[in-house]
DNA sequence: GTGAAAGCGCTAACAC
DNA sequence: GTGTTAGCGCTTTCAC
């Protein structure tokens, strides 16, 4: 009865209630149990006699306790642009499980772009005290960044990166994937090729451009450009799409620079009544389930996301460990991978 | 010079610097900084001077000994299926974004749906003392729930529930808008009507199924139901898809149990050459952006995931700030909608 | 009205 | 080899 009881209550036991139990020191169970029996030379015996005894309480060390005593919370910060974005959500989901491997813990949130609010996160990750940071950051919050950095956080950026930051990051070959995209659909015959864009200096999306720029110059065709504003609702840009698209039936094919935009672009498109792509041909950056069920499915530069987590978690669990501090900026520039798809194929004149 | 570097190094100072700072009591600060100035009647000249200071040397009360003292994180524990499925994903976004506003923060993970993962994760967000959890549960966790609940730590349940646990839930009507879903096809005239489902306990799904059941006897037709193993890679289950499509020719048209479900049919499909609805007519669970833009577009039964995420949130702060910990078990049923697309259409016979 | 002091549970320098 | 003890930074009871 009172066993029973004892079981479902649960008191929670501290290592100086354990001691007691055992008639030693709370020294000597924290040295058996952060794996200090060997070096302190504690009986094999003892360190038996804890371990049953801990087993048998039920024994959890206080987390909370530890990370005020050592410092180190075990938490990584994730800081994506939006969850809800399957880009973001697919990279998320893999550096949790891979950090989970490790001991490591995720506080995450949405920045949505908004340096203010990112600025916020930031400061309530630093008041949980999160052992690094791993963050698709808006633009503007480098002091802050660099802040982190000098308190001894490690930092590491992704899909866009920050000028002057002394972070660390892994992106991918923006404007030379947005190039070969360019260059895929003159090769099939078009000329008229616009590019829709957000309307932001963040660098990904200014490599983007310059990429299918440099295709378009070298062929001496002309621009078009369509810049949205990311702060406003899907209706929105649909509905500026549509007017871009209205005001310019002399395109052939367009790029979007997103995948939400490609999304959008497509409600856009069939909005129109266009018929892709022989009105017009359709690439997106990043790939995305429905491009491939799309008819036609959609032609994509797909990101290597699993490549991207696993070098993410890599380079922070690196700085984690090592007590070298002075080490210089790592990055890494993947390639992404043009997936062809029937809507940018070569139309027949 | 000293100045600016002090700014840079950001000794973090404890509320025992401020006090000396300040030639008062740790205690009066602590209590300043509690709202408990009034109560304690502190004058407001020394509150001004106390907050003034603060402001100026940038003082930030440490969370772990706040925490550590308090027994309160102020985080909450979101555990997901998959935070790559776009409904959780989604949930999840609108979870944090409320959860922040009321000072809460969220630790999230994906359980798999398997049930020893969960536990794991159980435990590992019980040592961080998180405060509350919501959670899509897994089977086999009702004891480790009530766990928590017995502990002291409210816990609320969504897409599905856990029998015979004191957990609050917030599900949908799973059977009633299954039941109007293959109402709406029969009276669209298909009369062969599959469900592919998983192979699962979880209520959510077997509530699907009943009122899939439902529907068919009421108009006496008869069943044919698949049931597929969440366990394995979107390539076997397309397989699967594809295979039961196969074997029987007689089906003219599915409904399928989740999205992903849905969107891995829709591949079968077209692996098969049939086309949606003249040959098969497809409704899906969960409303997903494919099955806006696909062509035809896709008749989905829309989960309401704003009210879901508030009334998740509502629940769970509720819990969070009452003393009463008495209070039974609350739950709510919400109405998901039939959004009539494309692909259940009426076809001319 | 304000302060001293006792912990929350843990780690680790130091002592023996 | 093992124990004593001083904090980590905060809250809160009790005293004045």
């Amino acid at each position: 009865m009172d066993n029973l009881k004892k079981k479902n209550l649960k008191k929670k036991l501290s290592i100086v209630d354990l001691a007691k139990q055992l008639n030693i020191s709370p020294t000597t169970i924290s040295f058996i149990l952060n794996g200090k029996a060997q070096e302190k030379r504690i009986s094999s015996e003892l360190v038996e006699r804890v371990l049953k005894q801990i087993e048998e309480v039920g024994y959890k060390p206080n987390a909370l306790a530890q990370s005020l005593r050592t410092g180190k919370t075990m938490i990584i910060g994730l800081m994506v642009e939006n969850i809800a974005n399957p880009f973001f959500a697919n990279i998320a989901r893999l550096i949790e499980e891979k950090a989970y491997k490790n001991g490591y813990k995720i506080i995450y949130c949405s920045t949505d772009n908004d340096s203010a609010k990112t600025k916020d996160l930031l400061r309530i990750f630093q008041d949980r005290h999160v052992d690094g940071y791993i963050i698709s950051p808006p633009e503007g919050i480098e002091k802050e960044v660099d802040g982190l950095i000098d308190n001894g956080s490690p930092v590491v950026l992704f899909d866009r990166y920050l000028h002057d930051t002394k972070a660390d990051f892994i992106v991918v070959d923006n404007a030379g994937s947005t190039y070969e995209a360019v260059n895929h659909l003159v090769k099939n015959g078009y000329k008229n090729i616009a590019f829709i864009t957000l309307d932001s200096l963040q660098t990904q999306m200014q490599d983007r451009l310059k990429g299918y720029e440099k295709a378009l110059n070298e062929h001496a065709l002309s621009h078009h450009v369509k810049e949205i504003s990311y702060y406003q609702e899907e209706e929105n840009i649909i509905r500026h799409i549509v007017a871009f698209l209205e005001r310019k039936p002399e395109l052939d094919a367009v790029l979007f620079g997103t995948n939400y935009l490609g999304v959008s672009g497509l409600k856009a498109i069939k909005k129109l009544n266009k018929r892709v792509p022989e009105d017009l041909a359709v690439i997106s950056f990043d790939d995305h389930t429905l491009f491939e069920l799309h008819s036609p499915d959609i032609t994509a530069i797909s990101q290597p996301i699993e490549e991207i987590s696993e070098k993410l978690i890599t380079i922070l669990l690196g700085r984690l460990n090592k007590t070298s501090k002075a080490k210089k900026t790592q990055s890494a520039v993947l390639a992404p991978e043009l997936i062809v798809r029937g809507s940018s194929r070569k139309i027949k004149a």
